[in-house]
RNA sequence: GGCGCGUUCGUAUAUCGGCUAGUACUCAAGAUUUUCAUUCUUGCAAGACGGGUUCGACUCCCGUACGCGCUACCA
């Protein structure tokens, strides 16, 4: 990361979203890698609302997102619920400073008032092919320019709706020196006088109120999605029709995220559709009372989205892939975001949270279980648990996997596994089993590491088979031929809960 | 339609003109294990296409194809 930070400058950076539902995944990304950014550089993450489209707000939205980014770990220097000397951050609440930068475009002669209705727009674009707004046409439409000044004046004080459009002076080469995709270079001619201010709601739509935001904010970069690439040389006019074009931030386009097979991008419908999550944590739609998966929910671990996210379009370069937050940190550069949109292949997520589950202590992991031990009605001592974990967390994708794996440390077989028996109970499997009672009931220290060699040696003298020995009898204590080593899980029940699941099993199958 | 962006194994990617194009996930096979897993080993599999530039191109340039994005008084 050499010349895309100005030492002279400081970094700030903003993840803007409006609150029209849930935030998307790849909304996530985003923000992560704008967070990342900020923290390599000592710099400010600053959480700005855009809620300039007020048809669209959800109520909740905006709680949501906040408790999403808490719940993966990214954090805030100021903004919205933060606080911070650039507030407010919510745009519905900045009305008067987004007027004062409209009038000042209106009295340079940058932009100028239209009052074209939507319906007036909507018929002339179904009569006209590939009608645009802008300099080809402006003459022919009702607006300041072509209305007279006391005209003008009399259908605004007469209450006439309008908005304001920016003035594109068209035969210019628009230069965006992006830190991602490089020089972009677009010709204000293809520009139509894109909307920047409506009296209905006397709002900014978001190309003027991110311009002023972000300059008045002091955003030295803007790391957002390549959907935005193409109105970003509107944005550059922008900051130039102000005069602010020496302090206009850097640009990063990034690449989008791709559904897994198929075409397009990953939308909000794509949701459970496809088998995953596209959001941080459920989502209660609160019109259509709709309930979208949350990764929350299913089960991934904060650590693992993020992990994962990360590496989707981005790399450190090396075949490092398990990281923590802070070494992403440290190896984070905007140089190496790769330029293509990358499929969203969950199951290398899946990967990345049996990597996590496996790097967390016995001790961490087992306080995540305990929730779901709860749920299957068991209270057992923390050590305990420890231990089960211990025993099968390398067997698990999922923290409520385990239960699967180690309910049978917990809770008795009450059946037994069909498949198992055939294979391994048959012929002696009844008659040894009783005589391995015998020999354990004269046991004293029933640790696995002591009782071990002592069984073995004791198979040995008796010229029994060992697999067939211990199979049968693993199945008489877990119901099943599976579960980790048989010594362990001896060790972990006890004498007395051994030799009585021993028996019991025993009684039942002989 | 217009404009822009993109194109390496199925997926995510490494390679910043020069060894048999590497790694991870997935999948397959084998080994290990008293069970089931884990683990280990091996394997499968790629530079969209066509032109240039060059001693030499996945890498640079042009074109084509394909994909994606944008084209709202949504962000």
């Amino acid at each position: 990361m050499t010349d895309c930070v100005n030492k002279e400058r400081r970094v700030r950076v903003r993840f803007a979203p409006s609150p029209t539902g849930p935030l998307h995944i790849g909304g996530v990304r985003t923000a992560l890698y704008n967070y990342l950014f900020a923290r390599q550089h000592g710099g400010d993450m600053i959480f700005r609302i855009e809620d300039t489209d007020s048809g669209r707000f959800v109520p909740g939205a905006e709680d949501y997102i906040l408790e999403s980014f808490r719940w993966l770990g990214i954090d805030f220097d100021e903004g919205v619920s933060f606080g911070g000397n650039y507030g407010p951050y919510r745009q519905s609440e900045r009305k008067e400073i987004y007027r004062k930068y409209v009038d000042q475009l209106l009295e340079a002669g940058r932009a100028y008032i239209a009052f074209d209705t939507p319906q007036e727009l909507e018929a002339k674009r179904a009569e006209i092919p590939n009608f645009q707004y802008d300099a080809s046409t402006r003459l022919q439409m009702r607006n300041s320019l072509t209305l007279s000044k006391e005209e003008t004046d009399a259908l605004i004080t007469g209450g006439s709706q309008y908005v304001v459009r920016f003035l594109i002076e068209p035969g210019q080469d628009v230069v965006v020196d992006d830190l991602i995709r490089g020089r972009v270079v677009v010709n204000s001619s293809i520009l139509d006088d894109k909307v920047l201010y409506k009296s209905a709601d006397n709002l900014p739509t978001y190309h003027l109120a991110n311009i002023v935001d972000d300059h008045l904010m002091e955003v030295s970069h803007v790391i957002r999605g390549e959907e935005w690439l193409p109105s970003a040389p509107l944005h550059v006019l922008l900051y130039q029709a102000f005069g602010w074009q020496d302090t206009m931030p850097r640009f990063a386009h990034l690449p989008l995220l791709l559904k897994p097979e198929g075409n397009g991008k990953l939308s909000k419908r794509d949701g459970d559709r496809l088998g995953f999550p596209v959001f941080p944590l459920e989502w209660h739609d609160p019109k259509s009372g709709e309930i979208s998966s949350g990764y929350r929910e299913k089960d991934y671990l904060p650590d693992a989205v993020i992990n994962f996210l990360a590496l989707l379009g981005w790399n450190p370069g090396n075949d490092q892939e398990v990281m923590t937050m802070q070494q992403m940190i440290d190896l984070f550069n905007l140089e190496k975001c790769s330029k293509s949109g990358a499929r969203f292949n969950y199951q290398k997520l899946v990967w990345f949270n049996h990597e996590y589950i496996m790097s967390k202590s016995d001790e961490e992991v087992a306080r995540l279980f305990l929730p779901v031990l709860a749920e299957k009605g068991v209270d057992a001592p923390f050590d305990k648990v420890v231990t089960a974990v211990s025993l099968v967390k390398n067997r698990v994708n999922f923290i409520h996997e385990l239960w699967d794996n180690c309910s049978f440390l917990f809770k008795a077989p009450t059946e037994y596994d069909e498949k198992s028996l055939k294979k391994w109970w048959k012929e002696q499997a009844a008659e040894t089993t009783a005589a391995l009672c015998d020999f354990l009931e004269a046991q004293e220290d029933f640790s696995g590491e002591t009782l071990e060699p002592k069984v073995m040696e004791w198979i040995a003298q008796n010229g029994y088979a060992t697999g067939k020995v211990m199979n049968a009898f693993r199945v008489t204590l877990v119901g099943a031929a599976m579960g980790p080593q048989i010594f362990a899980i001896t060790d972990f029940l006890g004498k007395e809960e051994t030799l009585a699941r021993a028996r019991r099993a025993l009684s039942i199958l002989a």
